[in-house]
DNA sequence: GATGAATGAGAATTCATTCAT
DNA sequence: AATGAATGAATTCTCATTCAT
């Protein structure tokens, strides 16, 4: 309640529907399960997330758009736990209508992340895993700061430093 | 035990006594609340940590003793988002019990932090704060990756590397 | 249904929802406590007696609304323990909601002694405090004695005759 | 919690114990069961009651004892509830070992009813029954009124005067 | 099709009773 | 024999889900 933005995971039914302007039985007309009226918020959020990322990665070269990229998606997932987690769980456990947008999304994460090493602008020997890793752990170092950008930036700083080839 | 965490804090009281190897009722004769366990649990952690802490830093010169302090937390937060939830939360509102413990360890690695930097082993416009969030994001990117020790090390060298100094 | 009367204030919450032919959670969505409900009960009960009380002062004599409204709230507090400690509740710790029906009822009551005094029909010295107490304590006999009337009637003569002045 | 004294029925065994200067196992080894122990209580106020009715009745006459001995039941059993529940309960449910004393209390009231009429200081056609249910709700009345004597002589007043022979 | 009242399984907490010391 | 820690059934309250309007 403090520096953590609202958990819609908490909330209960009836908040998220009066949030979403309507009652309680419409949300479970339209959604067999609160779980499953999360996935599908998650799915947008992936497939957003990749159209984004496809944008990016066309727009810019490749460091570039790799950068650009984490900086975006970090910034996208600060406060939902949830959306890392989906990204970093491969064919595990997730629920089925996650399946396609987390693999279409890590398909283009992958790819951003090979032309960046083959650009020699990131360390080689990293893998998507922790690719994905760090885009989880920077979101969550985000989250314990503020709004003051300037902190933010330097925890940007520290990372990508980090990430460039020795 | 490393895709899905114990979750102590959605574990019902009656599973917790349970894992403790108790009932329900011992489990509220020691603690008044669910929520006063967790924070003694809390307590003993902090306490545990900051003497570790402090032996680290008594040990090792400046550098070493903040890497390893570093890895040290890290590891041992992984899982535990309350944990440095706890720690990030300077003067807030944590409760009572947590205030000390939280102050005595945040101390410990101001201290570790500083020496370190007037070592130039770590960038000098990295503030506490920072250093904060960068243990809570590197305990979460640990979260995401399995046991295998490989893409593990890569993450601390990934942080490692962005703290030196450019 | 004459010896053991129902204990509202005993049944837990489930039992008194089943019994108003409803779920618990039906109980708890009406009223945000158990005490709550029973608090709700009262006032309404407080405020049937408040009109009924100010309809007999209407409709009789000093003396007689005076008897018969001992009578009626005798008989409608049997088996209520609460109800008279509620009437006695001047403006102590009472729950708000009690207070407005708790200081109706007793103006009530304070206006009938009153009248039934002027009208020579009730001992002077009696305050309102006293009364109250009679009523809680003759409906207190009542509960002892079974539905049998006679027996009822014996109570009812001692006390009215004792109210009566020397 | 305002005009109503502790309640030893709503207290937990354990607080029981330690007022008594024990433990609670103490107190399990000696009654077999929390109300096993309340009964034993009973039985004990009880008896004592009695021994001091018939003292009563020996040492004064018939009228006199009467009164007397209806102010000692009342004083004795204000905010002990139980009290005159057991009291009235005949015969009925009562716990067998409440059986003995209870017959012997209402003997001794009996004997002291009657004597009390023979003399003509109490109506005649009052019943035991109505004599306990006057005793329960004389007490009750007094519950309900402070520890100023002045307006509980007033309910004795009323009550005294109201058994009185027309 | 949308709405929100009703429902009951589940969670935290209390307390009579048992048992090891 | 006395003690108090341990236990789990019972109680209040929450919330996902259903259903009548």
């Amino acid at each position: 309640m403090s520096g953590t933005p609202e958990r819609p995971l908490r909330a209960d039914a009836a908040r998220i529907a009066r949030a979403a302007g309507g009652g309680v039985g419409t949300l479970f007309r339209h959604f067999p399960t609160k779980e499953a009226l999360l996935e599908a918020v998650m799915v947008r959020r992936l497939e957003a997330m990749a159209a984004q990322t496809a944008r990016l990665a066309a727009e810019a070269g490749p460091a570039d758009a790799f950068f650009a990229c984490l900086r975006l998606v970090v910034e996208e997932s600060v406060g939902r736990n949830e959306f890392t987690q989906a990204l970093s769980a491969a064919g595990r456990d997730v629920h089925a209508s996650l399946q396609g947008p987390t693999m279409e999304i890590q398909g283009r994460l992958a790819e951003l992340l090979a032309g960046a090493q083959q650009a020699g602008a990131v360390r080689p020997e990293l893998g998507l895993p922790e690719f994905i890793a760090l885009l989880a752990g920077t979101s969550r170092a985000m989250e314990q700061l503020g709004a003051d950008p300037t902190p933010r930036e330097r925890i940007f700083d520290v990372v990508f430093d980090g990430l460039r080839p020795r």
